[in-house]
DNA sequence: CGCGTGGTTGACACAGATCAACCAGAGTGG
DNA sequence: CCACTCTGGTTGATCTGTGTCAACCACGCG
């Protein structure tokens, strides 16, 4: 698994292909405010795997610069994205012994890794950073809840939407939303095929609540609209 | 909410309308561990609200007798189950300041319910006590992220496939599986219609693979072809 | 320039939803 | 003890949203 480029941590290694967000409440016990737990770089090319199901959970990681996946497979090839991982996110906490799931890199990914067995030592000694842990892993179950919504109960047309909308939050610079994610991927995190993703964007596209400049690159025109349709 | 019957805690008042499983792990620390967070008994009517959506995360739950569901609403009346909770089970344990479901009596339900604030109390004092608090949040999203694979990706036989195997393992007892719930919430726990539920759970009668004598009691006959059916 | 990957669009199929009728068992009250 | 009712469950007929299959398009790259 680390058989990867290491480069030695530098403080302005966080600019990479996507802009970097200020880093999430929840990520703060990672680098930042704690220097002894700086951690190490390494970088993962296009579709490259970064953990397997099953693994043992010996890294915590957090984006630097790219994005990540992560996802669950079945045998038969159908497959759940269950979160896509953006700078400033961190991925891969586990509090048992192994990850439940595969992380891939989705474009040229850089990630800050530190070992786990750290962390927990340093949560021995503050409870602040055991309440980081545990918020982390919390807001994933936020996350999860959500999405189980989602998938369980609404439409395709709301499932865009609602997807629109997170990476709105998450990635949008001067009005302008970037994907990294191509419409398969897009498919397996909302529960559809990639071409009814293809179908309702166009159609979102024919109504005026977006603009497609190339199939990645989507301007958000009303909001409002989007956020009906979110319910 | 608390205007329930509150009863006092008598040792033996774990007995109720379903079987009591060997204590979880992660429900450790509730109670037997730690005299002094026995908690308050509470008792709630079938269908009755133990806590709603958004509401303070004051309290943590551990069900005693009977069974919860924990659920999001949709406004023109969808609804997604995250999850049934039966004796034994721990329940609306929040890291943030509210709960992010609503939870419900399915059928007439006791529950032990402990404040919070001491059991992050006791937290500050012993590590044990902040992982059995991760564990537990971490137990949730391991439920959650199986959950969405089956919610995205698998056919309505293998989803009740997936549930019959899961309420076997929960609350099997003499080879008999008592359901609590109704098949619209079976429904709402795997993104199907009620009917739907039911033309597949007569489909598998027929098929041998399990016995039905009354809706809600099932033998099942042939586990090794329901564990196929769940890939 | 040709090729390959990713995206769009169309025609059609089908799993599961919807609508509706009917059925079974548990209370309830005469 | 039997009608009556009510809730929950089953089953059938039909509809529809999304999947499937296939053709085509567009851009980037060697």
């Amino acid at each position: 698994m680390l058989s990867r480029t290491m480069i030695a941590p530098t403080p302005d290694m966080r600019t990479g292909l996507l802009p970097t967000l200020p880093p999430k409440a929840d990520s703060r016990f990672f680098s930042t405010a704690h220097p002894g737990l700086l951690g190490t770089l390494a970088s993962y090319g296009k579709d490259e795997e970064i953990y397997g199901d099953d693994e043992p959970a010996d890294y915590v990681y957090e984006v630097v610069s790219g994005a990540v996946r992560t996802c669950k497979l079945l045998d038969d090839g159908r497959r759940q994205i269950g979160a896509f991982h953006l700078p400033g996110d961190v991925f891969g906490l586990e509090s048992g012994p192994a990850h439940r799931l595969t992380a891939d890199a989705i474009v040229d990914t850089t990630v800050r890794l530190v070992r786990r067995r750290s962390l927990e030592a340093a949560a021995q000694g503050d409870v602040r950073i055991a309440n980081a842990l545990w918020a982390t892993t919390a807001r994933d179950l936020r996350h999860a809840e959500d999405h189980m919504l989602l998938l369980g109960r609404k439409t395709a047309k709301e499932r865009v939407a609602a997807f629109l909308l997170e990476m709105d939050r998450r990635l949008t610079v001067a009005g302008m939303l970037d994907l990294p994610m191509c419409r398969r991927d897009i498919g397996d995190y909302l529960g559809l095929t990639l071409e009814t993703v293809s179908r309702v964007l166009s159609q979102l596209q024919q109504e005026g609540v977006l603009g497609l400049s190339g199939a990645r690159h989507i301007v958000l025109r009303n909001r409002q609209r989007l956020h009906g349709m979110n319910i």
